[in-house]
DNA sequence: ATTTTAATGCAACCTGGTTGCATCTATACT
DNA sequence: AGTATAGATGCAACCAGGTTGCATTAAAAT
């Protein structure tokens, strides 16, 4: 995982200012060993929620972070790491990193990423 | 793939009425090669969303139906055939059936179905 | 220190979907 | 067939997640 002085540095070097939420921002992002969404980011971070995901698309164009849909019709976030497979829990619809990256390609497509559905292992006990 | 009038014993079996707006949504499900949204419907049937959204709902709970998440926040619906996974195109946020259901199942986790993201056929080219 | 330009916070807005309620109609009952 | 009744429909109001406009604030360039 870069530190967080690198992904600053890579902020920077984009012409993108390092405030303070910023700088809040990546650390949450660092800590969070799964996908974060703006309502788990509010509980721990006081921001506006348009500062929130104007921040996301930013970092998104820098390159910093993914996107993933939730079922719940929400995004989650997640550092730009090596590319992973997600787990979309079926229950408490959190979203899991996954080691594996399968797979056969479907003829004719390009495949970015995959997501499983089902139900993550606390939820399947 | 289920003939009509089957679907529609089912859901009579199921104590459902059976109304002309069910049939009608009936056929269009069948018609259709890839799941479907209320955009997709409101073009063709002329139906109020609510009575759209309920009767998904009962079709779901009935088990005739299934729903996918899309990219874009709206909900797809297609008929419960035998399960797939589903390409979901990042370019034209369309969602396509696929043939294939791979995979070694992550540790721990029941996996019902699987999304690939990518770029289908047409926007690959 | 001053200027400039991007980032922030608030409120208003947008979109997809849901809910409350009056009306209507498929089915059950006679 | 005629009537009763419980489920289905349509409309409007609502809700939640996310976006946008705008005035204010604050990095960073000078």
């Amino acid at each position: 995982m870069k530190p967080k002085e690198t992904i600053l540095a890579l902020l920077q070097r984009r012409k993108l200012r390092l405030t303070a939420t910023r700088e809040t921002l990546i650390e949450w992002l660092l800590e969070a060993s799964r996908p974060l969404s703006y309502d788990d980011a509010k509980t721990r971070l006081r921001m506006d929620k348009a500062t929130f995901y104007r921040n996301m698309h930013t970092f998104e164009a820098a390159g910093v972070i993914r996107r993933i849909a939730s079922d719940e019709k929400k995004w989650y976030f997640e550092l730009a790491t090596s590319p992973h497979a997600h787990l979309v829990c079926t229950v408490c619809h959190r979203i899991l990193c996954l080691d594996t990256l399968p797979i056969t390609v479907p003829e004719g497509c390009s495949v970015d990423t995959v997501i499983y559905k089902g139900r993550c292992p606390a939820c399947n006990a």
